[in-house]
RNA sequence: GGGCGAGUAGCUCAGGGGGAGAGCAUCCGGCUUACAUCCGGAAGGUCAGAGGUUCAAAUCCUCUCUCGCCCA
């Protein structure tokens, strides 16, 4: 469009939307555009309508944008409201509530938004002063729900005056009253206070909390808790009865919200819940909504309760789908809970959230991992019903006390106090990710892996030693039940009822760990044991021995290990690793046709026949060989360095040494093996 | 322009000063009476790059690169 300029000539303005043109009070270049340099302080006429514009500078011109001249339409764009402020321009409302034009359009008023469109080109072609019309894609914004085209207007709204409110939020958090997990977020949330603007609570919006203002006829405001205060407050100012009008629009939702804390819990009655329960301990929420909801809660808690609404805040990553994608309905990427209750059950939900939370600004979720957390489940139900089928005999009123435990029985107590130590100290610090990760490997690689399998040998025998078995299992079961439950509470309470239990497990308490429990002595043997197997399976897989040939297996090496080993656990050793014996002699010396094996201090000799692969458990013992002379070589590295020995503290110096000892032994046994 | 987060095994991610871990995927072998949604074994990584601090760096500091988000 040609804007005529009152000294002769005229600046072309591109516009998408050409009837604003009739609340124009002005035109805008940027200062540094030499075109249009020279034009500031002149004047343009506004076509059709003949108000005189001054031309401005101003520096949100860009000069690469469209003809680099801008229109100012204080009254229905908010950067031109911002120029006009500025430089002293009215704004000139065009727009009628219904989408047509009002009184200030001139020869135009009273027609609809787009007719006045199509009429106002008309009449500037027919003027000359239409340059071109050329297609364009704009960022018109559109209403959500009717997808008409929304139209920025000036208009009388309600504001929040935030920085008395503000300054209160800023101190609750740096005095410590409230305290961010993880703390990063506190930098942020100072950052947002500390340039606060008012806000606009003003909705509108046909539904919501309706603004508690009423109008007396000539437009004063009250504010009140009802109509009926309202009415009382403008009898005392006009001194008799009038008509009064509540405002139309509702309150943000967010304003509303900022009241929750203490709002359900009956305010502003000063209820008994109130007294109790306010301020809460934690808030835990995402962090997209840290402004919006979590710092409004905080001046709103501050101001009309004097107190912090909640003392510590834990804030979440965001859920995103694996690529790392928001989930949304329109891309297609939803996880839908209801789905995943009916195919993976809401325990797996549960713990795939846990399991999948972290620090970070993602917290994706995944088919895959809700898989896992579902196999996990069921592990844990089989696991269940296998001890529950074993213990059903047991009879009431026997307990551990004075029972002789076995060295699995001590081991996994202790494990599981471990584990116990654990969850509690993670929960703590809110560590979730790290508490389902220390359950799931207790269950899995300790008690369902190593403990069941072991205890199957007393299970299948009777007397004293079955009782005791049976009875470390339920406990186990017991605690563990227990100790879950927070992060799969349908399955615990399902087992727990099994388990023959009249009350919830919600009410059951929390386990804590017996510190008399762990047992390093039980704890070292039983990793021997677990190695021992280990290497016999090993050895048996990389032999290409058949999986169920049984076989006679050999120990030497260092007596008192082999002691313990074979007194306490022979017999489970023989079951997992398919051995028909196993038996120690100090100076064993093998026929042809022995593999071995390192099993701690321990040299394991394993006589193998039928079809087996000679050269592979000789490359076998080679890539030990390997492996353990570029551990020692490493740790020499770092022992014969004076400043480790002198600078490191001293018990890291004794592991070391321990450690290059070990190593030293184990390789003189692989090399005389290799030799042999 | 400013700020924040991420970059570790093929994939998804833990770990956060003492020498690298999980699940899935891959390869080999198994229906061993709780579980094939399972069991056993194996392979796979100069922890984005470059400097620095330290006896010691995936881990702490600085810079660079890539990706994502927030604010203006």
């Amino acid at each position: 469009m040609r804007y005529p300029l009152e000294d002769g000539g005229y600046v072309t303005i591109a516009t998408t939307r050409p009837e604003t043109m009739l609340g124009d009070t002005g035109v805008a270049v940027n200062p540094h555009d030499d075109r249009y340099k020279p034009l500031i302080g002149k004047t343009a006429i506004l076509p059709l309508i003949g108000r005189k514009l001054p031309i401005v500078a101003a520096e949100e011109v860009d000069p690469e944008f469209g003809t680099g001249v801008l229109k100012i339409t204080p009254g229905h764009d908010p950067v031109d409201f911002e120029i006009g402020k500025r430089e002293g321009l009215p704004a000139v409302n065009i727009l009628s509530g219904d989408g047509t034009i009002n009184e200030n359009g001139g020869p135009f008023a009273g027609l609809d938004r787009y007719v006045a469109r199509e009429e106002i080109v008309r009449r500037l072609k027919e003027e000359g002063l239409l340059e071109k019309i050329e297609p364009y894609r704009h960022a018109v914004g559109h209403c959500y729900r009717c997808n008409t085209a929304v139209e920025p207007l000036i208009s009388t709204q309600w504001f929040v005056k935030m920085r008395p409110l503000a300054e209160p939020a800023i101190e609750a958090v740096k005095s410590g009253k409230i305290r961010f997990i993880p703390e990063r977020w506190t930098k942020l949330y100072y950052e947002w206070l500390e340039n606060i603007r008012d806000w606009c609570i003003s909705r509108q919006l046909w539904w919501g909390h309706r603004i508690p203002v009423w109008y007396g006829p000539d437009g004063q405001a009250f504010a009140a808790m009802d109509e009926e205060e309202a009415r009382a407050k403008a009898r005392a100012h006009y001194g008799e009865e009038v008509e009064l009008r509540q405002d139309e629009d509702v309150l943000d939702t967010w304003f509303s919200s900022s009241l929750w804390p203490f709002s359900v819990m009956g305010w502003p009655e000063e209820t008994e819940d109130l007294w109790r329960f306010y301020p809460t301990s934690l808030l835990i929420t995402g962090f997209d909504i840290l402004f919006f909801w979590v710092a409004r809660m905080v001046m709103m808690g501050l101001k009309f309760m004097g107190e912090v609404p909640f003392r510590e805040v834990y804030i979440t990553p965001l859920i995103v789908d694996e690529k790392g994608q928001k989930m949304s309905k329109s891309r297609g990427n939803i996880i839908d809970p209801m789905e995943v209750k009916e195919t993976h059950g809401m325990d797996a939900l549960r713990f795939t959230l846990s399991h999948a939370s972290s620090k970070g600004r993602a917290w994706r979720l995944s088919w895959a991992q809700l898989d896992e957390s579902r196999n996990f489940l069921n592990k844990i139900w089989n696991m269940a019903r296998f001890i529950l089928q074993n213990v059903e005999d047991l009879p009431d009123g026997l307990t551990l006390e004075e029972r002789k435990l076995a060295w699995e029985d001590r081991w996994i107590l202790s494990r599981l106090a471990r584990t116990i130590d654990r969850v509690r100290g993670e929960l703590e610090r809110y560590n979730f990710h790290l508490v389902a990760d220390a359950l799931y490997h207790f269950t899995w690689d300790e008690l369902c892996d190593w403990y069941l399998e072991v205890a199957k040998v007393r299970l299948s025998g009777d007397g004293e030693a079955r009782r005791t078995a049976q009875l470390v299992l339920r406990g186990v079961l017991d605690e563990l039940l227990r100790l879950m439950h927070p992060y799969m509470p349908f399955i615990t309470e399902e087992l727990w009822r099994h388990l023959g239990k009249e009350d919830t497990i919600a009410r059951a308490e929390f386990p804590k760990a017996d510190p008399a429990r762990i047992d390093p002595v039980a704890e070292r043997l039983f990793d021997l044991f677990r190695e021992l197997v280990v290497e016999v399976r090993a050895i048996r897989a990389e032999l290409g021995m058949p999986a169920k040939a049984e076989l006679e297996a050999v120990l030497s090496g260092d007596r008192e290990a082999a002691q313990a080993l074979l007194d306490g656990l022979s017999t489970a050793a023989c079951r997992l690793a398919r051995l028909s014996s196993l038996r120690y002699e100090e100076d064993y010396s093998p026929p042809e046709g022995v593999a071995k094996g390192m099993v701690g201090p321990l040299t394991l000799y394993l006589p193998l026949a039928g079809v087996v692969d000679w050269d592979s458990a000789r490359a076998r013992l080679r890539r030990a060989l390997e492996k353990v002379e570029g551990e020692l070589g490493k740790l020499e590295a770092r022992l014969s360095n004076p400043g480790f020995r002198n600078r490191a503290p001293a018990e890291m110096v004794a592991k070391a040494e321990g450690e290059a000892r070990e190593l030293r032994a184990r390789r003189a046994r692989l090399m005389r093996h290799l030799e042999g």
